[in-house]
DNA sequence: TTACCGATTCGCT
DNA sequence: GCGAATCGGTAAC
């Protein structure tokens, strides 16, 4: 199966995005492999895209979106959490695909040990933290080079999929007009939930 | 230096 | 369906 390389990410996000439904990400460690097959992500741009992390410019934090194509952004949210991006856009320029959700298709054991709360075997990779969860991701694997053949984490080509479907992003509460979140039929794709102020109400 | 709040998940009702 | 857990980046003081 072919590893992507650098050039075939080095691309719009948007572009970039449909381009990973269906590719499968590995990851190996001490524990053993875990192989997913991405269903469901989103494109986020830097620049006029207020949504993104690197839209109010540069900063350690994103420090990596703004390198090369092909490398893994991992950042740390609501104090429990990790989420994934793939670095999009040539280099300078800053963009990623987030990767929101995926079937386990290598490495079952593992990532039901890594997961033991999900309650079926689709519901292991579905979510951004999950996702991260069952292939062991975590603010160590930020910046690896996805394309190189010695990763700890790598993304390959998978089997062509069969009908894109898109609409707003999952918690983002601006830029609700453009449909930059893109899933295919799967058990795996998470709910949609719209962003802005809903489960945050302290009184 | 401090305060606010988020690209979420889980458990309980 | 709703609220808690939990912490680092970012902006404002």
């Amino acid at each position: 199966m072919r590893q992507l390389t650098r050039d075939d990410l080095a691309i719009d996000p948007v572009d970039a995005a449909k381009l990973l439904l269906g590719c499968e990400l590995e990851s190996r460690s001490p524990q053993g492999i875990v192989r997913v097959r991405l269903v469901e992500v989103e494109a986020y741009r830097g620049g006029d895209d207020p949504a993104s992390h690197c839209y109010r410019g540069r900063t350690p934090r994103n420090d990596v979106m703004f390198g090369p194509a092909g490398h893994l952004y991992v950042y740390f949210v609501y104090g429990m959490h990790f989420c994934a991006n793939i670095v999009s856009l040539t280099d300078g320029v800053p963009g990623a695909v987030l990767l929101r959700a995926g079937e386990v298709i290598e490495g079952l054991d593992l990532a039901r040990v890594r997961r033991p709360s999900a309650r079926s075997d689709s519901e292991l990779a579905k979510g951004p933290a999950r996702l991260t969860g069952v292939l062991g991701i975590d603010r160590a694997q930020n910046g690896v080079d996805l394309t190189a053949p010695d990763a700890s984490v790598r993304i390959y080509q998978g089997d062509p999929v069969d009908e894109i479907r898109s609409g707003p992003r999952v918690g983002v509460a601006v830029a609700m007009d453009v449909p930059w979140r893109f899933w295919v039929d799967s058990p795996a794709v998470s709910a949609y939930r719209r962003g802005g102020k809903r489960a945050r109400q302290l009184s």
